[in-house]
Formats: structure tokens, sequence, C-alpha cells
RNA sequence: GCCCCCAUCGUCUAGUCUGGUCUAGGACACAGGCCUUUCAAGCCUGGUACAUGGGUUCGAAUCCCGUUGGGGGCACCA
């Protein structure tokens, strides 16, 4: 039997990296077994649609490398797959249902049903569902012509069992169950009965969703023994929570797929972090694996299931080992877009500049979290700094008067120097800093915030070749005014006294 | 309130099915140290966990029951 798997979200708004997650595990237990993936959108509440949420469903799952065999855009032999294209099927069966005597029509209005919810809960009533006013009309009591909806006809006793391939037997007691509406009034179905029909006719073999679908199930399988089918098998897998310990949501912060894009994370590095999360492959005490490792180790039967909290600082962490681990070319080309966003160099990218990007790139390489890091380690070079204060400029236990002079000097040796590369700058600085019997870290501190206005920068030497010698000339003029005016003003009223 | 799921370091987890090798292993984070031009990276060291009570057993993180705790669900939403 060929596994076959989907991933059926509806375009209500953005993939939610919760969601994702249970995605990654569909999709690598359909590679690992040699099985489809299929993409279905459930698009049955019009109310909630939103315009492009398909497309960024759709790029979201490309850009993570989830890709799939059957769905929109691409096809297949089971479709359409998109639900609001299916309604006549959703119809045609719910009609069925009510001639085998599971289901029936209900003409309820909203404000009824609102009203008999309120009566229960005053009423303190542990269980709050519909009162069944119409399950007992005579079948021509609603006419197939008026405004109404369709009710699946819940047996009243006994139990029905959910078996889940990680939990085991689930157990419901129908009599708590409630007659879910299968068809809404304005002719489209509800999930509950597009699911059970789609995942059918698709051929679906295995269902894995989060474990917050389990309370419904049973009414899915209520459903599969009305229509005679067989159902998939089931494994609900566990919440990905935020640091609150609650259901990730967007109260979280970052969750959608498109921000984490943003935020410079890298796609495999993202793949690997949500494939470990809730799930491990047992082996060893390893936490990157490629992407064939993940599919090749994949197993259903090691998910944890336990809910997980998402971990942005240890996804931060991989995603640096996922930076380092790039060659530099790489590195390069995927940085270039996020200088651009931020508007520090044009695009496309001037080929002259292009040896400036390449002396920078080895120099962030081990320091960057996250692409987006390289905006705020580098700006210094694509933009005019704000002149450093003169109390940043004078390292501790050092005088004014003697970063001046540093500065100075250094400022004649660089303007003398025939040959500005990393190398020569680190010898003769040094030499420098030992001729005046100063620390070398001195002078490249007091040298490194005149050049940047930072106190943390990329490497100094490579970061001043990257600025070129005429900038690096000019801004150690303006840090050299600064402390000139700084001791002026210090010394005056020595002077006086 | 009712129903359901879950329970190993702060977090992600290995170990649980097939009790003994677990004085519980790894990773992130944290602390200290080394390296060092800042920051990183790297290396070394450290602390912190089997929720709880009862069984079963020669022996329980591992099996059973209760309790507690956490989470989820109870729509003409998915």
């Amino acid at each position: 039997m060929t596994v076959r798997v989907r991933f059926a979200p509806s375009p209500t708004g953005y993939p939610h990296i919760g969601n994702l997650r249970t995605v990654v595990f569909n999709w690598l237990f359909a590679r690992h077994h040699n099985g489809k993936f299929i993409l279905r959108i459930e698009d049955t509440d019009r109310s909630r649609y939103v315009k492009d949420a398909l497309r960024v469903i759709s790029d979201s799952l490309t850009w993570l490398g989830l890709d799939w065999d059957e769905g929109p855009g691409i096809g297949g032999a089971y479709g359409p797959y998109i639900q609001s294209e299916r309604l006549d099927l959703y119809r045609q069966k719910a009609e069925e249902l009510i001639a085998k005597g599971w289901a029936y029509r209900c003409n309820c209005t909203p404000e009824r049903l609102e009203k008999v919810r309120a009566e229960q809960r005053a009423q303190g009533k542990s269980q709050i569902m519909y009162d069944r006013h119409c399950r007992n009309k005579p079948p021509d009591a609603i006419s197939p012509d008026e405004p109404h909806v369709i009710r699946l006809k819940v047996p009243l006793e006994g139990k029905t069992v959910v078996h889940d391939l990680l939990r085991g037997d689930i157990e419901f007691d129908n009599a708590l169950l409630d007659d879910q509406i299968l068809l809404k009034s304005d002719g489209y179905p509800t999930y509950h009965l597009a699911v059970v029909v789609d995942d059918h006719m698709m051929g679906i073999t295995h269902v894995m969703r989060g474990d917050d679908w389990i309370s419904s199930t049973p009414k899915r399988v209520l459903l599969y023994q009305a229509f005679g089918w067989e159902p998939p098998i089931y494994a609900h897998v566990p919440l990905v929570l935020g640091p609150d310990g609650k259901k990730l949501s967007k109260r979280h912060g970052a969750v959608s797929i498109d921000e984490f894009r943003r935020q410079g994370y890298l796609p495999e590095a993202l793949f690997n972090f949500l494939a470990l999360l809730g799930w491990s492959p047992g082996d060893g005490d390893r936490e990157i694996y490629s992407r064939e490792e993940l599919i090749a180790k994949f197993d259903i039967r090691r998910i944890n299931l336990a809910a997980a909290v998402f971990s942005y600082d240890k996804l931060q962490w991989m995603n640096g080992a996922y930076i380092r681990a790039l060659s530099e070319q790489e590195l390069l080309k995927r940085l270039i877009p996020f200088w651009q966003n931020a508007g520090l160099i044009p695009t496309p990218v001037p080929t002259e500049m292009i040896s400036t990007l390449e002396t920078l790139v080895p120099l962030v390489q081990e320091r960057l979290k996250t692409l987006r890091d390289v905006v705020e380690l580098t700006d210094f070079v694509f933009q005019d700094i704000e002149t450093p204060t003169a109390e940043s400029l004078i390292p501790k236990k050092t005088s004014a008067r003697q970063a001046l002079r540093i500065l100075q000097r250094v400022h004649a040796l660089l303007a003398g120097m025939v040959h500005f590369n990393e190398e020569t700058l680190e010898t003769e600085l040094r030499q420098l800093a030992a001729d005046m019997g100063v620390k070398a870290g001195a002078v490249f501190n007091i040298i490194r915030v005149a050049t940047t206005n930072k106190r943390v920068a990329p490497p100094l030497f490579g970061s001043l070749v990257a600025l070129g010698r005429t900038t690096t000339l000019q801004r150690l003029a303006r840090a050299e005014e600064v402390l000139s005016a700084y001791l002026a003003q210090e010394s005056a009223p020595d002077e006086e006294a």
C-alpha cells in the first residue's frame, strides 16, 4: 500500500510555525515511505477567507523544501484539490446520509441555538450542545428548498473508539457527542464532512494532525461508519507551545513562516529544527541532520507524545551553525538581499562593490545568528557613522591626550602605508603599539570606535580594508578633531589657574 | 463545568514498549576558565531533572492505580 498523506490548510491566514512542524512530520513520513504528499485547500469558510493566503502557503512550503505531489497548481488524479470546487460532491454525500438515516435537516436559527446554549450555561449543565430539536421531526417537515443545515445523527448510546497509532485506542461516549452540522445553510460543508469525504475519495492512508483535533475525531469516525468506509490511520501529534506553555499563536511573536524568512533564518536550519521538535531519531547525540538523513531516519512511532515548547534560543543557535557551515560564496549570495532590503547596497549590486562584500563575508560568518544580523554588523561600511564621542574614544587607563597621540600616529602610518591590506595593517599597527609602549588592544579599540562608532564590530583589519583607506582616514581625522576639542575644553580651566 | 491527551534538567530530548548496564546521556540557555584586537566562534569545567503517593518485583525513570500539575476540545471555524 502506498502511503498517502496530506496537508490541508484553510486559507484563513498565513502558515503558522506550529502547524508547519506537523507538516514537516507528514512530509518526512511520505518521503520516508516513498509515498505521496498531497496539498489540499480547505476553503469552506467563506467569511474568514484571506485572499493571498493560498499563495503564501505555497511559497512557505516551497521555501522550506516541502514539495507536494498532488495539489493546487500541479493537479493529480484525485482533483480538484480545492474544496470550494467540490461543493456538489459534499451536498450529494450529505443527502446520501439523510437517505441512510444518518443525518437530518435542521432549520433552527443561529439565534435559537445561541439561546439554547445560554440556557444550558445558566443551568450549569456540564454539556453544552444542540438540544436535537429537529432530530425527530418527520422527514418532510423541512423542505430541501428552505434554508436549513444538515446535521449528523449521532447515536444516543454506546461508545465510539478512535484508534490512534501513537496513543492506542481512545474511547468516547456517544452521549457526549453533539449532532454536528455537516452542511451549512450556505451550502458549504463544514470541516467534518469535507475532510472525511475528501480523505476517503483521495485515498489518504494516514492522517497526522495536532492533538487538538482528538476530541473531534469520534465524529469523523462515526461519519466513516455512516458511509461504510474504512477510516484512515490516525496519528495525533503533540502541539507546539509558546514560551508561556500555551498553544503557539500570533501572540507569541514571530510565528508565520514568512517572518522567519525575513528575519534571516535559513530554510534548512528551520527544517532541521522543526523536525527535531517532538521527534528524535534516537541515535547518537547529534542535533544537525541533513534533509536526506531526516528522511531516512524518520519513524512516526518515535514521535514524542508531550507538547513541546518552541525555543527561539535553540533555533538561533542552529541557524548560526548552518550559517557557519555555508561556503563563503553561498553565504554571500544569501546575504545580499538582506543588505539590499536594509538599503545599504543597491539592486543590482554594482560589480565594483563585490570585492568589498567578499571581504566582509568571512569577517561576519561566525558572528551571525541570522542573516539579518549582517545589517547591524556591517552598516558602518556602507553609510556614514555618527561621530563618536570623546568618552567612547578614550580607552580605560588611557588619557585623552594619549588617545589623540595614538590616533595621529595611526593616521600618519595608514596614510603612508604602501599596501593597505589586512596582514600589513596588523603587522604595522602592532609595531606602532610596541613603539609607543601601549597595548595593541588599546590601539585597536581606539581605531575601532573611530571608524565604526561601535564597541563591538567585526575584526578590525578586515573592516578597515572593506571601508577603504580614504574613508578610514576621514573617520580617523574626525575622531582626532573630537579629541582635540575635548582636550581644549578640559585644559582651559587649568591654564587659567 | 464536562470530555480527552500528556508528565525526565529552565527548554528540546535519549533512556520507557523488551524493568537491572541510569550514582540518568546529549543539545540549547546559563556560570566559570582558556584562546583572543572588541564581539563571536572554538575548547575545557560546572550546576540543575525521572511531579507525587501507593502498589507489583530480588530490583522501577521504565509496569499498574490514585493524586497533583500542564495542555487541548466542547461553533452554520478549521
